[in-house]
DNA sequence: AGTAACATGTAACGCGTTACATGATTTG
DNA sequence: CAAATCATGTAACGCGTTACATGTTACT
């Protein structure tokens, strides 16, 4: 899924500027799909040359000018022919998980103090997509409650096991980072013996 | 979080091949960091070079020969430096998100597919976590057992979420891809109006 | 007979992120 | 007075993915 077609989906919700293409992601599928908005002008200036957008520059008094994008019908079909073409693969890459999974090589107050700051993240998500769907949900189209929904009950499921298992994880008595540099008897073995 | 960094903490758990490191990847944190065989053997080739591991060469008949690594001391304290000093970033980047976001633009037909292949690929891993759980759980440490709980927890969720809401979704009467090819009517407006 | 598993690498391409650049206004 | 918001861009760097490359054995 490129950014163009990101922009081109931001924009079947009717004409912004870059600037509000990137609020627009953060504010619904900030959570899902981040995009940066050193990425989102020049796919509108391709955007632009390929016809599947057009563009009106809006002066502004108080404020910097703006180029304000519209879908062309032709960009609205290419849209449709590039969302249908996206294999919809769904990847969590997540640092945060990868040190819980080594959390015995951490310092206990550095482990603490990760799993802290995500759960109040987890938390934040949380309450933003609630407030999403109280001010915006019952507006929008089904798609668009569906993700904030889901969003909502998989960060919620989240919370629930972090504030379940958190004393277990930071209890935890091997604590390899604390103990003995070098401490070959502790090893699991050889991975994957021949 | 560096493709060095995992390789290093896939060593703490014992000498390993660049194709078992892979293996032991994908069988416990594969879904939430996935690590490519082209990243990894050039990796380890730095980490060599560096004098963060050793590696003995296993010659096998039947096989192809091996090149199995081993962590030094100073692979050890240096995964843990790196491994303190990452961030611990946990995002989720999922298009079958923005295709469930963007669903009344895709023909219902296809809409439905992404979402029973999705349903498929979440009870797979369900399924995937809770045999590693039965199977491995009780000998791994807090952490390893931490990540997997988490993953069954999150993946349940999702799968509630999609069986609670799929025909809500599916049912939604509003495809735009069926309608009228320009229909700006239906437009919700410029987004953030200045 | 064909596919999966075992086993290790290289090269190029694409894409996203970070940093660089600028500048006025409003809000706390 | 500082920070956030509005507003748009460029350039370089890094990193990961895809494709290319090769070869044997075991299983279905």
């Amino acid at each position: 899924m490129d950014t163009r077609t990101l922009c081109l989906g931001a924009l079947t919700s009717g004409p912004a500027t870059g600037y509000a293409i990137k609020k627009h992601f953060e504010d619904t599928f900030g959570y899902f799909m981040e995009v940066s908005h050193s990425a989102i002008y020049p796919a509108l200036a391709e955007l632009l040359q390929e016809g599947l957008v057009t563009v009106s520059r809006v002066e502004q008094e108080t404020r910097p000018d703006k180029k304000v994008y519209s879908l062309t019908p032709a960009g609205r079909v290419r849209f449709q022919r590039d969302l249908a073409a996206s294999p919809g693969k769904h990847r969590v890459r997540s640092e945060f998980l990868v040190l819980m999974f080594f959390a015995q090589w951490l310092p206990p107050e550095r482990l603490r103090a990760v799993v802290e700051a995500q759960r109040e993240e987890f938390l934040r998500l949380r309450d933003a997509v609630d407030c999403w769907l109280r001010e915006h949900g019952s507006d929008m189209p089904a798609g668009m409650r569906f993700t904030a929904g889901y969003g909502a009950a998989v960060i919620r499921a989240a919370i629930d096991y972090l504030d379940a298992h958190r004393d277990e994880l930071l209890a935890a008595p091997d604590t390899a980072a604390t103990a003995s540099p070098v401490d070959e008897a502790a090893s699991l073995g050889p991975l994957q013996p021949a």
